[in-house]
DNA sequence: AGCTTGTATCGAAGTTTGTCGATGCAAGCT
DNA sequence: AGCTTGCATCGACAAACTTCGATACAAGCT
């Protein structure tokens, strides 16, 4: 039996056929890659003061009971996953976030949302 | 529109913005949890197709080059997550979505994508 | 040139995660 | 009762993750 055809398309009828595409394997991966970096409280409250506005990491450090190694660590996965950039100025280094990731998470969960 | 001044101590010169609450400890611990759960390829496309449309076990399964344990362990997380919720039928099993933890992640990720 | 401070990188240790085969349980059969 | 099918749980293993101290690099000092 051929799982191609899921759909039934049952008593849907009128609209929303099969509404969102059943997110193809390579997409999934790189969505789940951003969602993963968000996995981690340490990182989703980095991420909440970085977005909250320009900050220099001399600021981050402080505010976390772990050592700095450690917050320049998820500091780098939020930067690798896309979610956040920075810059060195003078003796400091600056992050902010880059609200193209966070657009991409919003649309796959409000596209799931709505299906539901 | 009112901006908690939670500011710290920082000459953050003029306005001093620091919008949303900074995600206090509690609250990251719980989202994150739910962001870790859709960490993964495989999770955010059984959730996709989940969202789609109530769905039994034995549709999922052979849709992914895993085994039936493997499924079955990510559906579990996913539950865990509060993302899903399932029923036994006969000799099948239902999962369906549960949109209110999406409405949560939306909720940060909007508020942060606000800020930024 | 040295010294000091801010930040990143480098191993290493301990924990967690993803996956599997084997097994167990539940429900519908004959 | 037995047999078969659908799904969950168990135990184990390799890979990945989080954290640390030690170290290296970068920039501004004296």
């Amino acid at each position: 039996m051929s799982k191609q055809d899921l759909a039934p398309a049952a008593s849907a009828g009128c609209c929303a056929p099969v509404a969102a595409a059943p997110l193809d394997e390579e997409r999934a991966t790189g969505l789940a890659a951003v969602f993963k970096a968000l996995g981690d409280p340490v990182r989703l409250r980095l991420l909440s003061m970085i977005a909250a506005r320009e900050v220099c990491v001399c600021e981050l450090t402080p505010a976390f009971d772990l050592s700095q190694p450690t917050i320049s660590h998820h500091l780098k996965l939020l930067r690798q996953a896309g979610l956040i950039d920075c810059e060195r100025r003078g003796t400091w280094v600056y992050y902010w976030a880059l609200p193209d990731a966070l657009d991409r998470l919003v649309g796959f969960l409000t596209a799931a949302r709505a299906d539901a």
